[in-house]
DNA sequence: TTGAAAGCGCTAACAA
DNA sequence: TTGTTAGCGCTTTCAA
């Protein structure tokens, strides 16, 4: 009856739908719809002249129609509570490419610690029907678990663990990449190793320092008073600090290592010592964390580091998002362990 | 007659849809859509009984399903050819919440200098019918038009633009940056100014040289042979380029005033200065470009930086977007305006 | 081999 | 004030 209005006959733009195909080509929506799905038995001809018909007018078919049907609306949801900083970036990218390459869509969405701000988000996430949620936030911290979700929605928590401890959760292996750091000044001759780092409020903070200690005793290295350094996360921190460990202190006394929470610390620390005619690693080794290369690769000598792999630990998360949504039920916390990455601050 | 089926006995995940709702309480489908979205005579005691049952199996409308009927699907695409660069960052950031704050969802896709992703993802995006597409490239480089697209379909380039200049684009006024940085050289009293820039393959370079010269004319003051030097964009490079700039050179035809092309390139610059003993900003007065605060706030001193108001590209770009969606019809180059950021390596 | 029709979840026009 | 119904664009039986 009206199947003789044409979709250009509607108000503002409209995409061909797979009526205006079938239309065209002369033939029932049905078989419009199996000729361009390949299935079903149809004329060679047919389907041919239908799908011919579809790419002149530039038909696509509405995703939305689709996923009425089928049980996925093949997206998720990608939600962060850190400003889509330098840590999350490579993580997004890596579950991206993850997401990309199974066709599933990818909903961003940001809310530094907004708490309400996060409750819209999931609202909207929940109403398109994603068919799994991934959460960051800043720096390993833990968090409260984001909700109320309908049961059973996949959800995976990167790079951040929930505070209950109830979901999926994948970070990187902090006390480990601290233990990886230490026990390569040990190697390299180090035998008086201080730590630098940064706030304690950083969960980070805390199991870097556990990692540090940890390898200390393993190497039957003691920690020397005023040894561990904790301030803020900056150059000018690391500055500071080589200050408080080598002006006016006798030479036996000061370290001839030095692991560091991030890299702007250790990039401070080695300027620091550089000021000071200390020669950095021939009198003092380093080792900074993150292997960030605007800093690593800047700082004199470029820096030894220790990189948490963050676009391994999206792979991963990817990998095992896609999994729960085929059904896997998994949970607990999984640690992907981190790398050293020499450089000259420690190549003797 | 099948009104009588549950949701639940499906298989898998489902989430409560109107049918649910309306069964539980009590009433036609038509009337809980009319409690639900508020219109609609309604006796406030139905009203009421609908919203409760509601809240309490956890409805939540179907997008997906609305969006069949409003010409809207409320969801934009963002599509990045440079791998979510830390310029694109707060463009994104920018975006995300002009975006969330009108109740619509970004699709979030990266295809980094590969044409055949990009068609792909593009692919996705129309298939999702969104209302709208932003494209942001690397570094304000030209690049070819994203498409074929639907006609009508909304779309703005940021911090980009389409070499057959035909869509709307929204880039930082770069030229303007760097006759910022000339001119603020100037006032201090510098009159002998040398450039120091990234490599010139990138638009960026060929644009704030642009803006140097002028400046230099529009100042009176004429560029010297040698005070311009393309490089690359790193703190090595700025530290090369001063040893050219500085060494073996007569005091009287060393340069008063850098402009570097960008923060990396005036930290390493400042720093070599400092190795060379020569007092920044007393000696010599630096200029940086990006107002990246890793580098402004850790170099010695800390520098004077143009910064492109990314942030406020992104938020440009969202509403003009939102118009776009609202059926104004935009295009040209649109420039918005650098801003000189003042610090010690120009403070006199 | 093709067409007709039901239905995914929702809204809106029209009846009752 | 409430119910019924016709779609939105698509897939998928089931008939023809």
């Amino acid at each position: 009856m009206n199947d003789e209005r044409s979709s250009t006959e509607k108000t503002g733009r409209h995409s061909p739908t797979i009526r205006d195909v079938a239309r065209i080509a002369g033939v029932s929506i049905g078989t419009a719809s199996k000729a361009l799905n390949a299935n079903g038995r149809l004329r060679q001809e047919t389907r041919d002249k239908v799908t011919r018909v579809a790419r002149e007018i530039g038909y696509r078919p509405n995703d939305m129609a689709q996923s009425l049907h089928r049980t996925r609306s093949m997206t998720v949801g990608v939600l962060s509570t850190d400003s889509f900083g330098r840590f999350t970036l490579p993580i997004f990218q890596a579950l991206e490419e993850q997401f990309a390459d199974r066709g599933i869509a990818i909903f961003m969405c940001n809310a530094t610690d907004d708490p309400e701000r996060e409750r819209q988000h999931l609202d909207q996430l929940l109403g398109k029907r994603i068919d799994g949620l991934v959460v960051t936030a800043r720096r390993a911290d833990k968090r409260p678990p984001v909700g109320p979700l309908p049961p059973g929605l996949p959800v995976i928590y990167v790079y951040s663990q929930p505070d209950d401890g109830s979901a999926l959760s994948l970070v990187s292996d902090e006390v480990g990449g601290a233990r990886l750091a230490v026990t390569h000044l040990r190697e390299i001759g180090c035998t008086r190793i201080a730590h630098i780092t940064g706030p304690e409020h950083f969960e980070a903070v805390l199991e870097r320092r556990r990692g540090f200690r940890e390898a200390l005793a393993l190497e039957k290295l003691t920690e020397h008073p005023g040894f561990y350094l904790s301030g803020k996360w900056s150059e000018q921190w690391g500055r500071e600090a080589v200050a408080k460990l080598f002006d006016g202190v006798p030479a036996d006394q000061q370290p001839d290592g030095l692991f560091c929470g991030n890299d702007q610390i250790a990039r401070g620390a080695a300027e620091a010592l550089r000021d000071r005619g200390i020669d950095v690693p021939g009198q003092v080794a380093i080792v900074g964390f993150d292997n960030w290369n605007v800093m690593t690769d800047a700082a004199r000598p470029p820096l030894t580091s220790i990189d948490m792999n963050l676009a391994a630990l999206g792979q991963e998360a990817g990998r095992l998002l896609v999994d729960m949504i085929g059904g896997d039920s998994i949970g607990g916390i999984r640690r992907l362990p981190c790398t050293l990455v020499v450089r000259q601050s420690t190549q003797r």
